[in-house]
DNA sequence: ATGCCAAACATGGTTTGA
C-alpha cells in the first residue's frame, strides 16, 4: 500500500500535473495540501475519472486539504480537537483500508514574531494533543502533510538563510521533536537516516536548479505502522515539470 | 535589505506562501 502527500499549490491551477502524477505513482492514498479553492470548486470529476474518491475541506483562496483514495474512506474528522474559532481548513483525517489517515497543512507561520507565529504553535499544540490521543488507540495510523518545519540542519539548504524564518525555529522544530518523542516514526529517515531528502524548492534564487531545498513534507507512523514501513521516498522529478508546484510529492509504501 | 516566482482574486495591485 502506497500513501503520498503532496502540497499541490493551487489544485485547479496544478490539476494537469496531479493528474499527471497519480498515473505515474498510483499511490493508494494521496493526501493534499493547499487546494486554493472552495469545497465547489474542487473538480471531483476529474478525480473520480483518474480512479480516486476524494474528501474534501476545502477554502476560498486559501490552504484546503483534501484525501484522495482508490478505496473509499471513512472520514473520522475535520479539523483538529480545541480549535471551535479556527477557520482554516487544514486537517482531514479518514480509515481507508485499515489505516488511519490523518492529513494535516500546518500553518506556515511567518513573519516572526507575530500572531502567525502564534497561531503555528497554537496549532502545533493542538495537533501535539490529538496526536497523543490517536497513539493510545494503537491502530495503524499516518500523520501526513506539510508541515512547514525543518526538522534538523541536513533539512535545509542553508541554516543562515533559514534563521529568520519561522520553519526552522527552534520552537517550531522543538514541537516537532516533542511529537517524534511520542512515539511516531519519521518515514523518510526511517528510510534514509542521513543526506537530503528535500521536499520543497522554492520558485524564487533558481532554488531548484541550485537544489536549495528544504524537508518540510513529512509522514510520521504509529508504532505498528511503523513495523509495517518498506520504503519511502520523495518524488524530486516532480518538481522539474513545468507549471510544477514547489514542492514534490513524498511517500510510504507499506506490507499490507 | 530587497527582489526574485507563483496563485487567488480581481481586472491593478495586494495577500499569501516558505
Amino acid at each position: 500500500m502506497r500513501i503520498a502527500t503532496f502540497n499541490i499549490n493551487g489544485i485547479n491551477a496544478r490539476l494537469p500535473r496531479l493528474l499527471d502524477w497519480l498515473g505515474e505513482a498510483k499511490p493508494d492514498v494521496a493526501c493534499l495540501q493547499e487546494l486554493k479553492c472552495p469545497d465547489e470548486r474542487f473538480p471531483h470529476a476529474e478525480i473520480e475519472a483518474a480512479g480516486y474518491h476524494a474528501l474534501v475541506h476545502g477554502q476560498k483562496s486559501w490552504n484546503g486539504v483534501a484525501i484522495l483514495s482508490k478505496h473509499e474512506a471513512v472520514e473520522t474528522r475535520r479539523g483538529l480537537p480545541g480549535g471551535d474559532d479556527d477557520e482554516q481548513s487544514r486537517y482531514l483525517e479518514a480509515a481507508v483500508d485499515g489505516v488511519l489517515i490523518g492529513a494535516l497543512y500546518l500553518p506556515n507561520g511567518n513573519p516572526i514574531p507575530g500572531p502567525k507565529f502564534d497561531y503555528k504553535l497554537d496549532w502545533m499544540a493542538r495537533l501535539h494533543a490529538h496526536a497523543a490521543s490517536l497513539l493510545a488507540t494503537e491502530m495503524p495510523v499516518v500523520l501526513a502533510g506539510d508541515y512547514n518545519v525543518c526538522p534538523t540542519a541536513e533539512d535545509v539548504f542553508s541554516e543562515r538563510a533559514m534563521a529568520d524564518n519561522a520553519l526552522y525555529q527552534p520552537e517550531s522544530r522543538a514541537a516537532f521533536r516533542a511529537l517524534l518523542a511520542q512515539g511516531w516514526t519519521d518515514a523518510i529517515r526511517a528510510i534514509q537516516p542521513t543526506g537530503r531528502a528535500y521536499t520543497f524548492w522554492d520558485y524564487t534564487m533558481g532554488a531548484w536548479p541550485r537544489d536549495l531545498g528544504l524537508r518540510i513534507d513529512h509522514l510520521l507512523l504509529s508504532p505498528v505502522l511503523a513495523d509495517r514501513l518498506v520504503d519511502a521516498g520523495v518524488d524530486r522529478q516532480n518538481r522539474a515539470a513545468e507549471k510544477a508546484s514547489d514542492h514534490a510529492p513524498t511517500w510510504i509504501e507499506i506490507r499490507g
